[in-house]
Parts: structure tokens; C-alpha cells; sequence
DNA sequence: TCTGGGGTCCTTTTCCTT
DNA sequence: TCTGAAGGAAAAGGACCC
């Protein structure tokens, strides 16, 4: 794309210059500053269990974070029960340890290894901090997760300089100094190459690609660093020969269309040519709430009828409770089962009136509940509202974000509404 | 021996109306 | 009343992300 200047100015528009910007092991960094005495020791993060982790609080309630003795933090040893791990220090990765890793297995492999329970509620207030000194340099950022967001160089003041390199150093510094956390920085034309760029040099790294550089920085790499390109995509082109982006450069985007489908084959094609127009979105909406739950043992429809049924209540008042905290309502209510096998089966049940209250949606998702089949033990059970609209100060959806009605006929779920609301549990 | 939770987006299937 | 095509909306599933 060739810049046009501006009509009625003579100096040609900047070039677009979009950072990414990475924090480096977020959860455990910010662990690490609550208790510098784990520093270089193996830890690993997660669990679902709280027993261990209450015991642990409980026991030092009065002590000062940073001096409780290495030797009273919780062990992996002996760990039992569900649950996985969310992020492991290098130490504990030595191990072969990792994210994902279910807990009892890590506890073989690494059974000194200190663990720590996850706290959403202190990663959401580090990022909120580090965001806000972002913002407070360069205000177009886009939120993109506790960890990471892209944030729009291009006219910045000091944006352009060497490509964007003094902006994200003074960024990076800025957020050092204020909360302690590091973090890597890619600064590109687009998101999609600022994302790769900001993987090159980890961690505290800054890494700057211009557009002449795909060839020789972006192809060599293979076609999994792409943002898009998951495990099963990555299968399938390894299965074409295609390892890394350069290759995929290389095929004929007819090739690509005809085998991966039209949108994900043209998608594909630009991609592996660094190419994405993609804007940075400062502002969105929610499109769907959902809570969800996987249980210590496997339950069953009938036999743990009583069990299950206080669990979807116990969801279907947290979804509740996210939707009146966020000012939300939603016209569809979903029911997300998954199996021993780990197989997922999702049910849908859309309503006229938005819902906003636990019992209502109780109420529609035990509708959409009697639809799966239920002969198998669940492993998992989830409660999701989705079509959402914005509610006002006194709960009542805004008029403007109601969506019309553009047909009078009854779905066959909204038929079904009408037919007496036996609850499965 | 295992495999969390909370999302988004896209494609395919199913159901309904004309 | 049946049949089939076309098209839209909702439902369901899947891939992907952090």
C-alpha cells in the first residue's frame, strides 16, 4: 500500500508503527514480588484445589508476605486431585514441568517444586497498573488479556524514532520503575507482525521489523509463531510440507483457498506475507459471560442429581452476579457440558426478553440442559449468557442496543418456552 | 496419568418460512 | 397435502487465544 498524503497537506502521512507489548511470565513475576524469598526456586502456579492453598494463608495470616520461610510454602509432593498449572518459573520448567501439566504429574517430576494458588484479583490489579502507564504515554492501546496489549505508535510523539525503539524504551523503563515487572516489546507496521516481533527477544527485549524484513526476520520462522495458526492448523500444513512462514509464502493462495477453506486459506496467504490492516480497538463489548466448572470426581445426571443441581445453581448466580456487576443482560442462554472423554457438547436456549437474574436463568438453561444428552458422567459444567445488551442505571436494557425483532415467527427453542420448565437436576 | 477457565470468531448443521 | 429449492436465523461445534 502506497501512503497518500493527506488532501490540503503537503507531508505525506506517517507510516503506520503499531507495538505489541508482552509482560515476561506475568503471574509468576508478580508472585515473585510478593515473595522475593522464591526467587531462582522452582514454583509452579495452579490448582483448583483450595484446601492447601486456605491452609496456607490461614497459617501465616499475620506474618509479612516476603518473610514467611521458604520451608512453609506448600510442596507439590503428594499433590491429589484435579487440576493443572497455570504458569512454572524457569527453575521449576528444568524440571519439565509446564502450563497445562496436570498437578499430580508435575508432583512426580518435580515434588520439591513450592506451589502457589493463582489470584486473578492481584494479576488484574498489576495490569491494570502497568496499562495505565502505558495509556498515560500512548493512548491508543488495546486491551488484549491480563498480559498484553498493542498499542498505537504512529503518532505518538516519538513514535517514529528509530522505528519506534525510544517510545518503547521509555515505556518499558516506565513500567519498570513504577511496578518492578519487565516486559518485551515488538514494534511493526501491524499487530500481526508487532506480536512476532515482540517473541523475538524475551524477555525485557525490544525488537523493531519493518516491512522490508518478512524475508529475512519473519519466513525462517515456523508457521505456529503466526497469531491464528493453532496446533490443528499447524498440523495440517506440516502434513503439506509447510513448516515454517516462508513456505507458506510460497504456495499459490488458489492452493491455500481450495485447502483450507476460503477465508482461512486467503487469511493464511497474507498472513505468511506479513500483511494485516487490522486497526488498534481501544474500546469493545463483551459478546457473551460465562462461568464454568470442573468437578472433583465425575457426577452423574442421576445418581449426583442433587450435587449437580446446587452446582448450576451456584453458576447460574455467579453469571448472574458478573452480568449486574458489568451492566449486562443477554437473550441467549447456553449450558456447556464436557465428558470424561473430554468431549464437548454446548446447548442454546434464546429468549426474547433479555435475562439479567439467577433465577431466570436458571430457569433457561435448565431448558437448554434437557436438550443434551445426559447418560454419560460430566466432567464439567458450564452456564454462558451471550447475545448481550447494555442495562442502564436501573437495570433496564438500553433502547438503542435492543435488537429488533425482524420476524414474528417462534423459534423452535422459543416454542419450547412455552412447554412446562421441568428442571433436569 | 493427565488435560482450567474465560473468552472470540468462524463454519457447518439444523430448523423454519416462503 | 406434498415436495423441493432457497434463504435466514439459531444452534452446535471447533479452533484459537490468554
Amino acid at each position: 500500500m502506497t501512503p497518500l498524503a493527506e488532501p490540503g497537506t503537503g507531508a505525506p502521512p506517517r507510516p503506520r508503527r503499531i507495538a505489541h507489548l508482552d509482560m515476561d511470565a506475568f503471574y509468576a513475576s508478580v508472585e515473585l514480588l510478593r515473595y522475593p524469598q522464591l526467587k531462582g526456586l522452582p514454583v509452579v502456579i495452579g490448582g483448583s484445589r483450595r484446601q492447601a492453598n486456605e491452609a496456607f494463608a490461614g497459617a501465616h495470616a499475620d506474618t509479612p508476605l516476603a518473610r514467611i520461610p521458604v520451608h512453609d510454602f506448600p510442596r507439590l509432593r503428594g499433590y491429589t486431585g484435579r487440576g493443572v498449572i497455570t504458569t512454572a518459573t524457569y527453575a521449576a520448567r528444568q524440571f519439565g514441568v509446564g502450563s497445562a501439566m496436570g498437578l499430580m504429574k508435575a508432583a512426580l517430576l518435580c515434588p520439591d517444586a513450592i506451589l502457589l494458588p493463582v489470584d486473578f484479583d492481584e494479576y488484574r490489579r498489576c495490569s491494570r497498573a502497568f496499562k495505565a502507564i502505558v495509556t498515560d504515554i500512548a493512548p491508543v492501546m488495546e486491551d488484549r488479556g491480563v498480559d498484553e496489549v498493542y498499542i498505537d505508535f504512529t503518532d505518538v510523539p516519538g513514535g517514529q524514532r528509530e522505528g519506534g525503539r525510544v517510545l518503547a524504551r521509555l515505556i518499558q523503563k516506565s513500567i519498570f520503575d513504577t511496578t518492578g515487572l519487565t516486559c518485551s516489546v515488538g514494534v511493526a507496521p501491524n499487530k500481526l507482525l508487532a506480536k512476532m516481533a515482540s517473541e523475538l527477544q524475551k524477555p525485557n527485549g525490544i525488537s523493531i521489523v519493518h516491512e522490508g524484513d518478512v524475508p529475512t526476520r519473519i519466513w525462517p520462522l515456523p508457521c505456529r509463531k503466526i497469531n491464528g495458526i493453532g496446533p490443528k492448523a499447524e498440523a495440517k500444513l506440516a502434513s503439506h510440507g509447510i513448516h515454517t512462514i516462508g513456505q507458506l509464502a510460497e504456495r499459490d493462495p488458489a492452493w491455500l483457498r481450495q485447502h483450507f477453506g476460503q477465508a482461512y486459506g486467503a487469511w493464511l496467504f497474507e498472513a505468511a506475507w506479513g500483511r494485516d490492516d487490522r486497526p488498534v480497538v481501544t474500546e469493545s463489548e463483551p459478546v457473551s459471560i460465562s462461568r464454568e466448572t470442573t468437578f472433583e470426581r465425575d457426577l452423574h445426571a442421576v445418581r449426583d442429581r442433587a450435587e449437580l443441581g446446587a452446582v448450576f445453581t451456584r453458576l447460574c448466580e455467579q453469571v448472574a452476579a458478573d452480568l449486574a456487576r458489568k451492566g449486562y443482560a443477554g437473550r441467549t442462554i447456553g449450558v456447556k457440558l464436557r465428558f470424561a472423554d473430554f468431549q464437548i457438547v454446548t446447548r442454546d436456549h434464546s429468549v426474547v426478553e433479555p435475562l439479567r437474574l439467577a433465577t431466570d436463568i436458571r430457569r433457561t438453561a435448565g431448558l437448554a440442559l434437557k436438550r443434551a444428552p445426559l447418560q454419560r458422567p460430566l466432567r464439567l459444567l458450564g452456564v454462558r449468557v451471550g447475545k448481550l445488551c447494555k442495562l442502564d442505571a436501573d437495570g433496564h436494557p438500553l433502547p438503542e442496543v435492543i435488537q429488533p425483532q425482524n420476524s414474528t415467527r417462534k423459534t423452535p427453542s422459543a416454542l419450547m418456552d412455552q412447554a412446562q420448565s421441568a428442571l433436569v437436576f
